[in-house]
RNA sequence: UGAGGGUUGGUCUAGCGGCAAGACGGCGGGUUCUGGCCCCGUUAACCCAGGUUCGAAUCCUGGACCCUCAGCCA
């Protein structure tokens, strides 16, 4: 191997998204036309900056993939940011999962992890600055007079009366606030703007607040906490961001941010607002995902049914899938509803030509193959991927009694059935054909087993001496190899295309989002599947171990997604 | 109704005064030991009205509709 190869694996290894080509964005075009006109020496710095006050979901991988894409296309650096400046909501828990999550998804910060808890001193000193320079006051109005004296949407706000206090009156009131000598809410450190302003972030915004609450990386050191306006641009300038993407409803917030980096004089980074992603059938606001849980509507943040990154990891979706998704949606200032299919599809996309099939009947149907010896059985051979020779053959045991899917045989199919019906011939996959001759019931009229002959000319599934052709290959399993195993449909959390329509979207929480069945019976070689191995479970979908419910020699599979299934749109035709 | 942002096939995205493009989906077909994958074909869009221009999705004017903002949340 040589010496460039290797470099490049390791990078491959390191970085796996780096290696992705992305597509174009109007946000790269402005970065374009910096970098030409060297607005930044060249330099392309951008950030993630979550809250660590919830759990990562996949609009904050749309961010995560723009930030870090970006970096790594113009060999930038993108830096991860932890915005905890309210230490009511946030925990380290989630910051660790959020480190996670990051990292799952691909990309790496390298020294780059910051708080904005790290700057509190100097958030501090440059509002002691802004004080000085007569553009910060010290505001003694109750919440609710604050509230009252801000006005509306149509009408101007009131100044407030403590609004001309001296420069002295304020620094040594601002230091009685940071000292912990005035009571939570008493007051605040607000920026002198203008309380006539038709955008209602400049009218005075709040910068500090008193909050006497412990936080998770300063403890008790701090009496006041900046607010999101106030710390997030001057942490952008103080880590000299180029340009600081964030979503849409940012837009009226970006006059504020310059004004605070233009009344202190400080480096000036740019800000730029995209869309924030929508997915159909879910929800994707960090408040209603923590009421989900809080609720107890999904077991948990990493519930498979849930959009957040640990959700969709441990149900069986890819980064890769994740990443092509976020590329493949594009990034745009309008408003949009991406149809979750698309995700689905992008997953399909890697896991054909990566997943190694296997079979397994979900719902089975007993069949007795009466021309079989009764104590006979044999190993059938079949291929791990069509997509990839490299994958290889494995042997599947195969004997007189087996199980097929109840789906797969119907007593009177109609005419676009190609599958097993009364006195019909189909192939068992890499096994036999085999013809059905009788239907055997119980009481209730249900079906309980089939009574089926096999052709012994046609093992390993070929076609007979007489060129006979059959419509349907069905997948089977041999029952007394059989494993049996959980496994758990998932379907959409919501029953319909935007819950947030509705005025309360837990009424629309799909009842059939979960279906876990416990008789399923799968080859022999799933005993020991591998945690982390996603396997395609011939015609019927993608599986993968749920990696907190599987134990040695009992997976739990969870279907991550099914195959497409051009039967089941018949189907709904007729 | 103040300010700001927005509007291109069913969905997402491109276009930057010169043939409206791609992906997903839909429909039809081919292939097939997965009704999968793959392949081929096809469907379908510039919010409206004026204006500028030889020529407008693009520039201008007016209108409609959607979204965001009145936290000591981010």
């Amino acid at each position: 191997m040589s010496g460039e190869n290797k470099a490049g694996d390791d990078k491959t290894h390191t970085d796996p998204a780096g290696k992705e080509k992305a597509s174009s964005n109007f946000i790269k075009h402005i970065i374009e036309a910096d970098l030409k006109t060297d607005k930044y020496g060249g330099r392309v710095v951008t950030r993630f900056p979550p809250e660590p006050n919830g759990y990562l979901h996949i609009g904050h991988a749309k961010s995560i993939c723009l930030n870090f894409g970006i970096a790594n296309q113009y060999q930038g650096t993108c830096h991860l940011r932890f915005d905890d400046t309210n230490p009511l909501k946030e925990s380290i828990e989630y910051v660790d999962a959020i480190k996670e999550d990051v990292r799952w998804l691909g990309f790496d910060w390298t020294k780059h992890l910051y708080y904005t808890s790290d700057y509190f001193d100097r958030l501090y000193e440059y509002a002691v600055e802004l004080i000085k320079r007569g553009k910060a006051y010290v505001d003694s109005l109750t919440p609710e007079e604050i509230r009252a004296f801000r006005g509306t949407l149509n009408e101007p706000g009131k100044e407030s009366p403590y609004r001309n206090r001296t420069v002295e009156e304020n620094l040594a009131l601002f230091e009685k606030m940071a000292k912990g000598e005035l009571e939570d809410g008493s007051c605040v450190l607000r920026a002198k703007i203008d309380m006539a302003s038709s955008n209602i972030v400049m009218r005075d915004p709040t910068l500090y607040r008193i909050r006497r609450q412990d936080h998770h990386r300063t403890g008790n050191k701090w009496c006041i906490y900046p607010m999101y306006d106030y710390a997030h641009c001057l942490s952008d300038s103080l880590e000299k961001i180029t340009h600081s993407i964030c979503t849409l409803e940012f837009v009226n917030n970006r006059e504020l941010y310059d004004w605070i980096l233009d009344a202190l004089e400080v480096y000036h980074p740019q800000q730029i607002e995209f869309a924030r992603l929508n997915l159909s059938y879910t929800i994707l606001s960090k408040r209603r995902l923590i009421q989900l849980v809080e609720e107890k509507h999904v077991s948990g943040w990493d519930d498979p049914r849930m959009p957040t990154l640990s959700g969709l990891r441990r149900r069986g979706y890819t980064a890769a899938a994740i990443r092509k998704f976020c590329d493949m949606i594009g990034v745009a200032r309008r408003d949009s509803m991406v149809d979750i299919s698309l995700l689905e599809h992008c997953l399909r996309e890697e896991l054909n030509v990566s997943a190694p099939r296997v079979m397994g009947v979900l719902h089975p149907l007993k069949i007795v193959i009466e021309n079989y010896p009764e104590d006979q059985s044999e190993m059938v051979e079949a291929i791990n991927n069509p997509e990839d020779e490299s994958m290889g053959t494995r042997e599947i045991p195969f004997s007189r009694v087996i199980y097929i899917e109840r789906d797969d045989f119907m007593e009177n199919p109609p005419k676009k059935f190609y599958r097993l019906g009364l006195g019909r011939e189909v192939r068992l996959r890499y096994a036999y054909f085999i013809t059905c001759h009788d239907v055997i019931k119980d009481e209730s009229g249900e079906i309980i087993e089939l009574r089926c002959t096999y052709d012994p000319e046609t093992r390993g599934g070929n076609t007979p001496p007489d060129g006979r052709k059959v419509k349907a290959t069905l997948h089977w399993v041999s029952k007394s190899h059989a494993i049996n195993a959980e496994v758990r449909l998932y379907d959409h959390l919501f029953s319909v295309e935007n819950p947030m329509q509705s005025s309360d979207f837990t009424e629309h929480l799909n009842p059939d989002s979960l279906v876990a069945l416990c008789n399923c019976k799968l080859e022999p070689g799933l005993k020991n599947a591998m945690s982390g191995v996603h396997y395609q479970f011939e015609r019927l979908g993608y599986f993968f171990p749920d990696p907190m419910d599987s134990s040695p020699g009992n997976p739990v599979f969870n279907r991550v997604a099914t195959l497409r299934d051009t039967w089941a749109k018949i189907k709904k035709k007729m």
